[in-house]
DNA sequence: GTATCCCGCCAGAAT
DNA sequence: ATTCTGGCGGGATAC
């Protein structure tokens, strides 16, 4: 059961491969990234007329394993996007579920020790990009740190999870992002080091052996920015001149999903059939080369999990007013100029409303 | 060489 | 006993 969904895409991936061509292609990490995940989660619920999902069904239809649903829904769930409801369910509460959550974690991390602005002796712990002030180098990290680590719950919580036999709090990623929220809504829109983060957040007072354990830690950091860069919370930029990978607080400045730079959202749905260390058939995906136009295309539609607009389409009254005629033409041409969905779930989706407008032309038609 | 992070094993929790 | 959940780190890809 565990890889129920894994083997049924696999499934799906040999078919596909016995229809396309022998055309190989190679395995591209940038095809199933979190981010994008995350993207194309959100194109397919948030919509008001979605309350609740399931978790299987979201992972059918976004084409990725259900494992990797909980990378995702952990790191909603910390920034309000989802609510947890029951096995496998949540609540979508979407994008704007966002403000009540980050309002709750501002006066939470103003009021735990993660006002980290001013260290305890005066020091600033995160540099000011716009001075380039860099004399923070030499903060005190150690008092600092452990002043952090220890009021951390997630310290707490990571010092007692291990494959040997430690106790699982089953929250950890949930509490890392909220932790690392607070952190970045401390930082009053300075730029935060991956590895100060890492440091405040991860740090084990009591784990002698923690660098092991923080390498990753801080591979969880990354999946956690991920997300909340596919959100538009964060921003991935770099330590004043020092290369340092750090991120930046935008907190949702527009109520749009950004247009990633260094991975165009919507190019495709993650999907799994493509694996590391493997070449497959193309599966009429041309993803490492898709031109121009598609391009085009996919912004276009990156906000649209239908791949067309509805806005463009005439609206009810109108239609009434069409000859059958007139709509059987239209259906011939819906079903001829099929968009270029590059994905199954999607596609089947798309499928199923062609169905139902059919029906429904069917029904105007006959009526007198 | 370093940064990034996908992937899936596997064990605790839940049912 | 079975299924759900998610911690964790190996190792591949990106830069």
């Amino acid at each position: 059961m565990k890889y129920q969904i894994q083997n049924q895409m696999n499934e799906s991936s040999t078919e596909e491969k016995k229809d396309c061509s022998n055309e190989e292609q190679s395995y591209n990490r940038k095809q199933k990234s979190l981010g994008l995940l995350c993207s194309n989660f959100f194109n397919l619920y948030d919509d008001d007329d979605v309350e609740f999902l399931n978790l299987n069904d979201a992972a059918n239809r976004l084409g990725v394993e259900r494992r990797r649903m909980y990378d995702v829904v952990n790191v909603f769930e910390a920034i309000g996007v989802l609510v947890k409801k029951g096995k496998a369910q949540y609540y979508w509460k979407g994008l704007g579920g966002i403000a009540n959550a980050l309002k709750e974690m501002k006066e939470e991390a103003l009021n735990d020790s993660f006002n980290i602005s001013c260290d305890d002796d005066g020091t600033e712990t995160l540099v000011d990009q716009q001075t380039g002030s860099s004399s923070q180098e030499n903060l005190n990290a150690n008092s600092r740190v452990e002043a952090l680590a220890a009021g951390s719950s997630l310290a707490k919580c990571s010092s007692s999870s291990s494959k040997n036999g430690g106790t699982r709090t089953g929250k950890s990623l949930r509490q890392l992002t909220e932790e690392f929220v607070k952190l970045l809504l401390s930082s009053d829109g300075k730029v935060v080091a991956l590895d100060q983060a890492a440091k405040i957040l991860l740090t084990d007072a009591n784990n002698s052996s923690e660098t092991r354990c923080n390498d990753s830690k801080v591979r969880r950091l990354y999946d956690i920015a991920n997300v909340l860069s596919s959100v538009g919370l964060i921003e991935k930029t770099h330590y004043l001149n020092s290369g340092r990978p750090a991120f930046k607080w935008l907190g949702r400045q527009k109520e749009t999903l950004p247009v990633s730079k260094k991975r165009i959202f919507g190019t495709d749905l993650t999907n799994m059939s493509i694996k590391r260390n493997k070449t497959v058939s193309s599966m009429n995906l041309n993803l490492n080369s898709h031109n121009q136009e598609q391009d085009r295309y996919d912004l276009a539609h990156r906000h649209n999990p239908f791949g067309f607009d509805p806005t463009k389409l005439p609206n009810a009254d109108a239609i009434v007013k069409k000859t059958v005629t007139r709509s059987q033409a239209m259906l011939n041409l819906a079903s001829t100029h099929i968009p270029p969905y590059r994905n199954q779930g999607l596609q089947g989706l798309f499928a199923h409303y062609t169905e139902a407008w059919g029906t429904w032309y069917d029904e105007i038609g006959k009526k007198p």
